[in-house]
DNA sequence: CAAGAATTGATCCAGATGGATCTATCTGGC
DNA sequence: GCCAGATAGATCCATCTGGATCAATTCTTG
């Protein structure tokens, strides 16, 4: 049995869709962080976060996070190494001594903007097999998946089962 | 502006289709990947492998990571973990020295059973958001993603742009 | 059948990762 | 105002990651 069919017979298993979308978000990541490791030494939740600060400017770290589901030191880290290489300012908020608001600085902006170029071709090549019919199906599919609250809170996968508060053996 | 609204509006900006379909895998990977680890204590790879090897006996290394786009050393290091608990075996190939069968032990056999009964229950719990008539398109259209070989190689993000083999500026 | 090229899988190592912890600040109860 | 608890973000550290390299084996070509 060739590659190509041990392939096909995954994606007929019973765990399908998530072999299926592992496989094309691992294959596309695999193309796209080496892409950018390379090209701009920095990991790719770096860029993620300029882009962020970017199209909101004044964001808090913590917002990030929320945009982007990562660790809170990943982004602290991303945010740390924008800084130290000029591409954006932190500047204590005036409401909350503990939050800093964070801003892109011009060259910030002109870095994003080429990124951004980049990835915007990259998604086009990604996504050239769908017709834009099917594309936008796609993504109003994804979309829905996006918006339910099981995508980040789960029952199924729960951890700590011996306290059993996130278990699926309480209260509804 | 509140984080939902910010999400909103990535959602609309340009990049919209690698933002979504990013935030679905890694808020799910987020999920899966700590329930696993904590569980198993095994990173997902291994469990990856473990699944080609039970569905799979006999396949060699080189297969798995047709199947799993990761590293070659990150299959070699699951594989010696799966080995290392009793869960493979690997046998020699006859027909190639270099080349090892891989073949689940019956605690490997058993111990994916269970993983793989999280897996499709979280499966359920992730796409429940989606008819099946939607999930049965989403499916399809993915597919058609990972069929396509631009998903593994790239010409808009080729790496090595002083040689200009991969780039752009080649023949076409 | 010998020498070089290619391929499989293991190992090395510099740097990344993420859970846990720490510090600083804010909030609420008294 | 003071103290306990909550929250934002930084840092620690054991572990993981993946590109590069290495060793063993096979293939190619004459």
């Amino acid at each position: 049995m060739s590659c190509r069919n041990k392939l096909d017979t995954i994606f007929r298993s019973d765990l399908r869709d998530l072999m299926l979308i592992s496989y094309v978000v691992l294959g596309n990541n695999a193309v796209t962080n080496r892409y950018i490791e390379r090209t701009y030494r920095m990991p790719v939740q770096a860029w993620s976060a300029l882009f962020a600060i970017v199209m909101f400017p004044g964001i808090k770290a913590k917002e990030i996070r929320a945009l982007f589901p990562r660790p809170q030191n990943t982004i602290s880290r991303a945010v740390s190494l924008l800084e130290a290489r000029g591409l954006i300012e932190q500047r204590a908020s005036a409401a909350d001594g503990r939050e800093k608001e964070l801003l892109a600085t011009a060259e910030g902006a002109s870095l994003l903007a080429e990124i951004r170029a980049a990835s915007v071709a990259r998604q086009e090549e990604l996504f050239a097999p769908l017709t834009p019919a099917e594309r936008e199906t796609f993504f109003e599919l994804a979309r829905k998946i996006a918006a339910s609250p099981q995508l980040l809170e789960t029952r199924t996968m729960a951890i700590d089962p011996e306290s059993g508060k996130d278990g699926g053996s309480g209260p509804d």
